[in-house]
DNA sequence: GTGAAAGCGCTAACAC
DNA sequence: GTGTTAGCGCTTTCAC
């Protein structure tokens, strides 16, 4: 049988209400002797308390519950790991969940993690997600919304990058570099952030007076082998280019990969940047140079932002734009 | 005000055992009349069932926690997603921990799950951990431990890989492609994977007839950057050598892009393998040689072996051990 | 300084 | 077929 904080009152001789001010530092008033008592049989008998008990009354779980696309994606482990620092730091707790872009297993979650009680959620929309769904509309604790804004969804935090402005950097970087002929291969587009991207690409070859070429956006997914299929065929078709900005790192190294195996010299024939920054662009050989994004601290500051509403309870809307910063490393000139 | 399952009960003009009844299928005896009220009005009402206090009477949570040492580390993302997929599939919830390989937290985090009252633990232990912790032993939940076994733990559930095997086959296979002064850059030596490892690499030496060279083993942390600067000072230090067996994908990547700095043919002059075969181990050229671990299998598996031990509360002890794969790829002739 | 008691939202045994 | 009721383990008000 599981002790109890009953268990606790008898061995102690007081009462319930007792230990469980002693437990909870609300022990101003009670005096150094029965607190230390208190304590003592406490750590003799290992009592572990029910906290499902607790939030019962006290209407508060210390959950919080991030949905991500997909843990497994390079991009969202530090993402992940930010909110789990501050979460642990507060003393909350995690429920992650990969939606897998799916918009049905998104709201499912959602329910879920409410029925559970999570006091708020962090969440980052598949990149199919072009409104806010009925789930979230539905929603009555906090939820912001990371990486990918979602035009519709009110008062509630965001945390975000400038995208637009992450791509025109490295664009007119590439530009400034002397490569002329730029393609953008890309992800799936239809994330705001996606189209960000693009838009931040079109208005830095603007700026320079450049019109882009036909079929210079060819998007896919933001994996490396679509980055690798998507080069491969590029060279079969004998288009020519001198430079590729890439929508993510993942694509840039499947580009990368396949250059090489073609024997095309990066940075001197072709210059390539990615976006992201993940921890493989300084692993590979040339480094990649990309666009990073503050992974971790949108992790971070995202949790330090839900919780904030979570204590003051639901304070006005809150936005957050965090900067991006181009890495310039081996893969452009 | 939140609505409860009173209100619905009085809404549809039933018992809230009636409502519950319905709400948990548990409505053989339910007239079919009612049990379509009930659902109408909860469904009118957007009525969200309080799982806590459902785990107050139940007992269960449906919850399961996982304590890694670093989501961010590329080995456990996929585990993690494995375990994650298993338990969604069977209704439950994952409280995610990074320990950070520190003891404290670990003990911690052990201490957090109870009390949020888990149904069980999935335990990755840190690499510094050596014996069976305090807080292990008092746990009265089931755990299963995966990827790396602590000695002494018992009477719970383990999933690991055959290590030893796995070293050994890689190593064979380098032999027989002809390299012949294998060194072993491994990560800290204090873990049992690590451990046995080591021992796969002596076998496969001392079964081909060849006497380990003295300083053969290299040990320091499984990152890309002990990899490198490894290899770096390797170099340096005018060690003699035609093939590095490294302790993780991580190392060996690290590894490469130094051999390639120092215009080391990978595989001619030096070959290459690596252990754990993450996804970025395809993405760069050559393709890095490794030994496969079932990464995402060994998480679903443990989610499962867990969860099985849950419902049929506690089961004997179980053991899994998975085979790895030496896949070969570009980094060995 | 400490305790009695109500009640958080639900389930499950049992009664009808 | 459906309802009554007793808790689950805790916190919190209020009384003493």
């Amino acid at each position: 049988m599981k002790v109890t904080i009953k268990d606790i009152a008898r061995l102690a001789e007081v009462s319930t209400a007792t230990v469980s001010k002693v437990m909870n530092q609300k022990d101003e008033k009670i005096s150094l002797a029965t607190r230390e008592r208190v304590m003592k049989i406490i750590n003799e008998v290992g009592y572990v308390p029910n906290r499902i008990a607790s939030s019962m009354v006290t209407k508060r779980t210390k959950t919080l519950g991030l949905i991500i696309p997909d843990i497994a994606n390079p991009f969202f482990p530090e993402l992940a790991r930010g909110v789990e620092d501050l979460a642990n730091r507060e003393g909350y707790t995690l429920i992650l969940c990969n939606s897998d872009n799916s918009l049905e297993k998104e709201d499912a979650y959602i329910e879920m993690l409410q029925e559970k009680m999570v006091d708020g959620i962090i969440f980052t929309a598949s990149s199919s997600r072009t409104e806010v769904g009925l789930a979230l509309q539905k929603v009555k604790i906090p939820v912001i919304t990371v990486d990918r804004d979602i035009e519709g969804l009110q008062s509630q935090g965001k945390i975000v990058v400038d995208n637009e402005s992450g791509a025109f950097d490295a664009v007119t970087y590439m530009l400034n570099q002397g490569y002329k002929k730029i393609l953008h291969l890309s992800g799936p587009m239809t994330s705001k952030p996606a189209m960000d991207r693009y838009n931040g690409y079109l208005r830095a070859l603007e700026t320079y007076g450049i019109k882009p070429v036909e079929g210079h956006l060819i998007s896919g997914t933001y994996t490396g082998e679509w980055g690798f299929s998507g080069v491969q065929s590029l060279i079969e078709s004998g288009m020519s280019f001198d430079g590729i900005f890439c929508g993510n790192d993942l694509i840039a190294l499947g580009a990368l990969k396949a250059l090489q195996l073609n024997n095309i010299d990066v940075p001197k024939q072709v210059g390539l940047v990615g976006f992201d920054d993940i921890y493989m662009a300084q692993l590979v050989s040339p480094e990649l140079t990309t666009v990073r994004q503050p992974k971790y601290e949108m992790g971070y500051q995202a949790a330090e932002l839900l919780i904030n509403m979570i204590q003051n309870n639901g304070s006005k809307l809150q936005q957050n734009i965090l900067p991006t910063h181009l890495v310039v490393r081996g893969t452009t000139k």
